[in-house]
DNA sequence: AAAAAATCAATCAAATTCAATCAATTTAAA
DNA sequence: TTTAAATTGATTGAATTTGATTGATTTTTT
């Protein structure tokens, strides 16, 4: 059996069962151990597999690491509570909008749905989504500097040819009266124009956002479902007026 | 057996059983090992297949593809050299398009023009252009992992909204039969639409790209300019039949 | 913690496959 | 026809791949 099969053998076996033994390689391929750790040597540089004591591993890819970004943010606990929760709402075949900013951010490396597709406009999902694999579309448009977000008419215009089951969005203000805001009207229409084209919209919101409001105005509160970790109930029972709020507690 | 004959034996072959010993070979063809190592070798220049030891194998154009990481290390100087004269093409206002690739990723850091505007597909290349506050556009559609390139039909959409000065195209090959050249079919389309936005459009291609052709084709020689580092005289003077060819000396 | 078992990397010699060469044959051109 | 060029199959020593063996390392069992 020539080298280039005896990969291919391998390489599904792998497909098939995450960790095979050394001898189950020897037994499909018909040839020595000391072949067939040649074979796993190569193909661990190549990185199509990880060589573990007794066989080989699928490598799947690694696991949530910090970004230096990740870890200066901001109440970085709060946002990553919010973000696995907000992500345990995604379901299998879903096709969503991840808006742009941290809170979102902090999503992606909860995501465990298979089969989805996400929309994005933020320029560092791009990574995260990658690193897990996620088929991933790119508004196109501008790109703002300060926040890395994709913005203007042509983001606009590329958003609206999306069909979207769920999408998730960051602001920076939440009012009773103001609704949702953020103080980038460019990004604000960005945001407005993703709920509007979702089924269901999803608005993140630390308890530091909340009695505050920016300068341009995304959503009315109904227009959103709101999900915060503040736990003061006669806040959120304000809020409960208006639209569905749902708490994360730690 | 006449030598075309032969080799259409030998890929038909190839085609039913991606893997195929030397010996099988022989026995389909009825002749000597030695004329079927030189139909191997002949056909494996013509990147018809890939010769492994004990036969040959089926080449699967897009697994082929280096990953940008790899790329990137190859021939690093040769295409910082290209780059730089590359960028020294931009004017003072012009609207110009980057492809994806690491050739052009080289020209960011040299360009010196002032009050431009540029549109890319590449991931790569938006961070080193913020970088130099660049004003950048990014076209929208699918992220192809590999290559941090965006591709496919939204992108395609999203690039024909521009209307571009220049546009500075990565290749895999340049050959004088087969044109300029690249794996991946959806990126080729990419390259060849934004050459056809363009008022001129140049290539950039290293000297290893000369005389190597891959899978989909992007465009005629004649529709851009070549920008190569090759010093041939004689081979460059058979691409200068067909096309302009700016060579750039270390 | 020590012993036993399994797995490993390193090395070697045998077998296979390879590229290079050359003479014989075929094909093409003068 | 004669000569030159190209193609072929055989032969050579060199290079590569292979399976077996060694002692070292890791894991499991006692």
């Amino acid at each position: 059996m020539l080298t280039p099969e005896r990969h291919r053998v391998i390489l599904q076996l792998l497909q098939e069962k995450e960790v095979v033994k050394l001898h189950e390689f020897v037994e499909a391929t018909q040839c020595s151990e000391s072949t067939i750790r040649r074979d796993l040597s190569q193909l661990e540089k190549q990185k199509k597999l990880k060589r573990v004591h007794g066989g080989a591993a699928l490598l799947q890819q690694k696991r949530e690491e910090l970004s230096v970004f990740e870890k200066s943010t901001k109440n970085i606990h709060e946002k990553q509570l919010i973000g696995k929760y907000a992500s345990s709402l995604i379901q299998d075949g879903d096709c969503i909008y991840l808006d742009a900013g941290t809170t979102t951010l902090q999503m992606i490396p909860y995501i465990q749905a298979k089969n989805i597709v996400v929309v994005t406009n933020g320029m560092m999902h791009i990574d995260a989504l990658l690193e897990k694999d996620i088929p991933t579309y790119v508004v196109g448009g501008l790109i703002k500097k300060k926040t890395n977000a994709l913005i203007g008419r042509g983001a606009i215009h590329s958003l609206q040819q999306y069909s979207l089951d769920k999408c998730f969005i960051g602001v920076n203000g939440v009012h009773i009266d103001s609704g949702y805001t953020t103080p980038d009207p460019e990004e604000a229409f960005m945001k407005q124009t993703a709920i509007h084209l979702s089924r269901q919209a999803f608005v993140l919101a630390d308890h530091s956002k909340l009695n505050e409001s920016a300068f341009a105005k995304i959503a009315e509160l109904q227009e959103a479902t709101m999900i915060t970790n503040e736990t003061d109930e006669e806040l959120l029972a304000m809020y409960e007026v208006k639209t569905t709020v749902e708490v994360v507690k730690a």
